[in-house]
DNA sequence: CTCCTTCGTAACAGACTAGGTTACCAATTC
DNA sequence: GAATTGGTAACCTAGTCTGTTACGAAGGAG
């Protein structure tokens, strides 16, 4: 499965609370519209939380709910939630030093990968849930 | 391992060929600087001429040499070769098509996901090998 | 106060991916 | 023709991720 995919199912999630303002979804509830376990959106949630995007209630008529407005949460917030960004990176094995390639290459593509990886994240910045939510009921 | 792992070996494998230039160099070559077998660089070298990067020559003094010259190969054409872009990646199942947020999440999240990639390639494509390799001398 | 609901999380099984390895054929040079 | 080297298939292994079950913790309903 592609690297994305927790980041699309986590806005997924977010879309799903961002569409039921005020209200208290339970994980059973968003996995239907996931069509999968509420183990795993929870666990989903468990990071949205960690990262204050989401605020959650536990005991009867508890769930979920946004804890801020849709137009203050962008995708790269989400995105940062959820992939547990570890920098680049590189094969298992180190490579070897007895070649300058070998010993520089790392830190020397590092630079231009971080580089590339901040152009990504910016372009995910200037989407809020609310252009998501937006861009969604245009196509229904 | 990260996704951009083979990426990153990609280029490690294209800068020990542009440090020895007008060389065929052997895939066992290469292989000792990436500390690894010289199948793994083999196939890495096959996705790499089949974007014409490399230029391959079989038999004895055979060997691998860079297509064109490091200024004009640059980051976002190695990743191209290298990494199959299947697009953005969703959850294995499909969503529920019952709720409007799950019938048309994908393809709306297609859209801002493509962007931010695009963003990301064109900042990858400002980088040449030739960057890369000047980078690694000022580094030693 | 007790029970029921729901989150929080650990533990485990299964599928899938990717690197590593061996093996063998094709092509090229000497 | 023999030796060398790329090209590629087949298989093994390790690691990751989803899905699932299970159980404890927290909070409301009666």
């Amino acid at each position: 499965m592609g690297r994305n995919c927790r980041f699309t199912a986590a806005v997924h999630v977010c879309a799903v609370l961002a569409h039921h303002p005020g209200e208290d979804l339970t994980s059973e509830t968003v996995a239907a519209s996931l069509n999968t376990n509420p183990v795993v959106v929870r666990r989903l949630l468990a990071a949205l939380g960690a990262a204050g995007l989401v605020r959650s209630k536990r005991g009867s008529a508890g769930g979920y709910r946004l804890a801020r407005a849709p137009g203050a949460i962008d995708l790269a917030a989400i995105a940062l939630a959820v992939d547990d960004d570890d920098g680049p990176a590189f094969a298992p094995n180190p490579p070897s030093p007895v070649c300058i390639v070998g010993r520089f290459i790392q830190p020397v593509l590092a630079e231009f990968i971080e580089r590339a990886e901040t152009a990504r994240r910016a372009e995910l910045a200037r989407v809020t849930l609310a252009d998501v939510m937006e861009k969604l009921r245009a196509e229904a």
